[in-house]
DNA sequence: GCTCGAAGTAAACGATTGCTGACTTAGTAT
DNA sequence: ATACTAAGTCAGCAATCGTTTACTTCGAGC
């Protein structure tokens, strides 16, 4: 916040439509969300979705853009070994900790468009490679890498989107037990 | 089919739109599926939608008391030490069992309605009971069960909704191989 | 203080959504 | 053969969707 709070900033704007999208967007997919919900939720006008991503689809791909970042920061300066340590800890935070679990169901949403959705495939094959544990993994540990994938995803959606019991009120220090378990039994 | 194809048959119909729908909400999400396109592609009029299942969120009812069946079906003469191995099959089958993945991907699909999100979430509990090994698991053990439904969960969505590889196209022998490791450390 | 471009607003557009009611057709029982 | 009911059709409703256009308002630079 180094500048005063104008009430007209184009940027401010926009990281808020952007916040409001990719958490809308996560939590109950791209149909179901509406860009007027967004807009409202935001404060925002409508058309001004329009304006700076085009279209629905465009703040969608923006979204997408977003978490790719956040996914990127937080495992660019781990060491392989780590990753699964640091994935734990993220996956098992409280369920406030929006930003971490809303990059990874965005993930498993598609707006239908195919070149957004192979965009998400690489993604995804980015992050089970860092999660096979090696830099050049060969075909067996990428699979597993995706199987350790596979359930952080589904760790998400049974405990935050769903919120089946008594996953989804698990303390961090249990959640992290049983996922460490997992780790060394697929990857380690 | 013992009885002769006849060209209206109120409960054939019936069945095809539920097969249609089941397919396409689970594939695609409730909100993305048009109640239009089901028609259609079940070679049948729109009204009868309404005619059979009342609503849109009728059908998406009745498709997840299908799956439910499915699942009970497949379970229930199934030893609790046995459930593990039998998931496994399915889960590694070819990509052409919709049947099996489409039911684990329609409890992960919603509705919006809170009634319908609330059998769904006794659904998951249910399977994840049986996953946990033991016939009245404690809490710790009903976690590892989740956990462990988790990832067949995301395994399918990342199989067979995303296409994820190598994943994708991974054989039933290798993927059984790491789905049956997985199992041992967590719920064994 | 005036101006001019950027930021934001309001209203409506065409298309699509789920759904309904009046209608037609097919099959069966008498 | 005829009548009656169930199965299926058709057209259109009201609501909502994403998007566009014309407009108003703010705020910085001269």
């Amino acid at each position: 916040m180094t500048d005063q709070p104008r009430r007209r900033n184009a940027a401010q704007t926009r990281q808020a439509l952007l916040d409001v999208a990719r958490a809308r967007f996560a939590r109950h997919g791209y149909a179901a969300t509406t860009v007027r919900d967004i807009a409202d939720e935001a404060g925002v006008n409508v058309a001004l979705i329009n304006r700076y991503f085009t279209s629905k689809e465009g703040l969608f791909e923006a979204c997408l853009g977003m978490a790719v970042t956040d996914v990127d920061r937080a495992t660019e300066q781990v060491e392989h070994r780590d990753i699964a340590e640091v994935m734990a800890r993220r996956l098992a935070g409280a369920s406030g900790d929006g930003r971490t679990h809303d990059a990874l169901l965005l993930l498993v949403r598609s707006s239908g468009d195919a070149r957004i959705d192979e965009l998400r495939r690489s993604v995804l094959r980015a992050i089970s490679r860092k999660l096979a544990g090696a830099a050049e993994p060969d075909e067996a540990a990428l699979l597993r890498g995706q199987v350790v994938l596979a359930t952080a995803l589904g760790i998400v959606l049974l405990r935050n989107t769903i919120g089946v019991e008594p996953l989804a009120s698990a303390g961090e220090q249990e959640l992290r037990e049983v996922f460490t378990d997992l780790i060394r039994a697929m990857v380690a």
